[in-house]
DNA sequence: TCAACATCCGTGAACGTTCACGGGAGCGCT
DNA sequence: AGCGCTCCCGTGAACGTTCACGGATGTTGA
């Protein structure tokens, strides 16, 4: 695994340079950072030598002495997913007006490379931010002291902070929406493939209960549009007189969207679908989305700015800081 | 912009390890580092002292003595633009398999970012795969001899290599399949913006020029959806007898086919859309989006392989190597 | 009893850079 | 002459870790 194999790149260092100038180290950082305290004929000389020689500073010997760079790990579970997308983006942009470098890990969904990542984050990274399907255990076990923050996911121990989306009263505006607008067989596709239902899920749940209807109609599918698609075809399958449907993210909507108007199904006269996300894209189909959106931008930012306050030591925020409210945001498919 | 607000956090090293556990150096780093020579209970008392102290191990130390770690920096314009976000999701994937660390920057499409993200980058990364706008000129003086590899653009100078996309014959088809149906007042909405025209313009004025029809039904638009229903009006106010639109790429298209809807044209039938890229997203919309596609994965991959080479000193690809052709894909837009 | 060996642990050195300090040359001023 | 100052430049030290080597102790075998 060692990398070196065609023609064996010796490192060029200081000293060479120093030494091709005919001047001291010193010098050369002198010349090669701008500082003064040097001639400007010297400085040129150095300069001149290091692009002859194809110099360039070890950025590991330059980080050992001056303990100005921060780097943060960025861990997402598929970035093709918009949603993680977003939550990047944001995420990088904040890291960028701080000035500090992010290393993206993308775990592909598989446990197996979330553990593989989490081995190798610990010894390259200053913090981590993103999302773990681990256990607390083992996520500590690999991490050892590390500032983390979680997203979406609520820690149970005091060693994490977790950013908490809370859709609540989102998903009841959701409900109450459609029962407002007649609808009484409501069904929603949660996610498949994790162990538990999902918040979104309980969410539904009680929303349902409290306006006194059905709420058994729930669907799998998965964290795709045809996933939706599927879903959509399953729980009609199943419950044919479903006329309305929430489901857990935007994606799955989406699906559910297509596989409607394959259906015959006019949205939203004769099927009503309200999503979870508020995803950019939700505008782009037809009719453009209803969903209980969140701030994705905000949710990256606070993540950032927590591990911020971790790392330096600040007075970090306090759980019921880190949240992100999501509410219902109308398009046109509900 | 030192990092150093709140409690004065000293940083705890390995001797400090080693003298709460009462051993060197040398056996706290066999114990942290699965070494064996080291007796099961030393172990463990090191073991239990790292953790007491919270004791993490410097990258810095430790990149600057196991020269083992490689570290790519991919400078992406925008990564909410969904294109861009599948060449990063399989660059990523392909620096996971060679153990790689990749940091993004998303320059934000503005060119003071992208200096910035110049200047950074040389003393945080070994190589840099990415989108540059600026001239080679300023790319060469702040990446001193680093590896690069360019996506997209050009390159004239030997100090870089860069992946080509080949459009040509797949915009050439696309222009025989509109007129293979029919059209003849076939459009363009080029991106806007950007100082020169682009090839992909310059492939659909010669692909026009062969099929003997009027080249010169382009407009602008803006790299959005929303610029691509402006770019569609525009264009249809300039030319009403417009029956089919080629786009700069896939966003555009899609922003068109919702404006063609908004404006109570249907597709295909009244007014068809090629696109250019080929994204996941133009399966998601009504009619999927036919597009000139081309293999964003490998895309990817090609770069992460040609800079590993280059990395390595192993012999690198050459330029007929470092394409990846694009061609038509039929969805149901045209 | 002594050599030979295995097991465990510690000591200098090195990685490549920057920081703190010191020193020489040149100049002006008293 | 002597002092002080500015302008350049160089030398030890330090950052925190791992590598190469050597030493100490216990165990085995003849």
């Amino acid at each position: 695994m060692v990398s070196s194999s065609g023609a064996e790149i010796r490192k060029v260092t200081i000293h060479d340079v120093a030494r091709f100038a005919g001047v001291s180290r010193q010098t050369v950082s002198r010349a090669l950072n701008g500082k003064d305290e040097i001639e400007g004929s010297t400085k040129q000389r150095v300069l001149d030598a290091a692009r002859e020689l194809g110099y360039r500073p070890s950025r590991f010997a330059r980080g050992l002495v001056r303990q100005d760079t921060t780097t943060i790990g960025l861990v997402i579970p598929d970035l093709l997913n918009p949603f993680f997308t977003e939550v990047a983006a944001s995420a990088l942009e904040a890291a960028r007006t701080r000035g500090w470098h992010v290393v993206v890990y993308d775990t592909a969904d598989r446990a197996a490379e979330e553990l593989g990542t989490l081995q190798v984050i610990g010894s390259q990274v200053d913090a981590v931010v993103g999302y773990f399907s681990c256990s607390e255990d083992e996520l500590d076990r690999y991490t050892r002291g590390m500032p983390m923050v979680l997203i979406g996911s609520e820690h149970r121990t005091a060693r994490f902070s977790s950013i908490r989306i809370d859709g609540e009263a989102g998903v009841h505006a959701a409900v109450a929406h459609l029962i407002a607008q007649g609808h009484t067989r409501i069904g929603m596709l949660d996610h498949a493939g994790r162990a538990e239902p999902s918040l979104r899920r309980a969410w539904f749940l009680t929303a349902a209960a409290a306006h006194g209807i059905d709420a058994g109609l729930v669907a799998g599918a998965d964290q795709s549009a045809d996933g939706g698609g599927a879903g959509l075809r399953a729980l009609l399958a199943a419950h044919p007189d479903v006329t309305a449907v929430f489901t857990f993210n935007d994606i799955i909507a989406i699906g559910a969207l297509r596989e409607a108007r394959r259906m015959g199904r006019s949205v939203p006269r004769e099927l009503a679908v309200i999503g979870f996300d508020g995803l950019a894209l939700g505008a782009l189909v037809e009719p453009p989305l209803t969903s209980v959106a969140l701030d994705t931008h905000r949710l990256g930012a606070l993540a950032i700015d927590q591990v911020g306050r971790l790392l330096t030591g600040a007075d970090p925020l306090d759980a019921d800081e880190l949240v992100v409210h999501a509410e219902l945001r109308p398009g046109g498919s509900a």
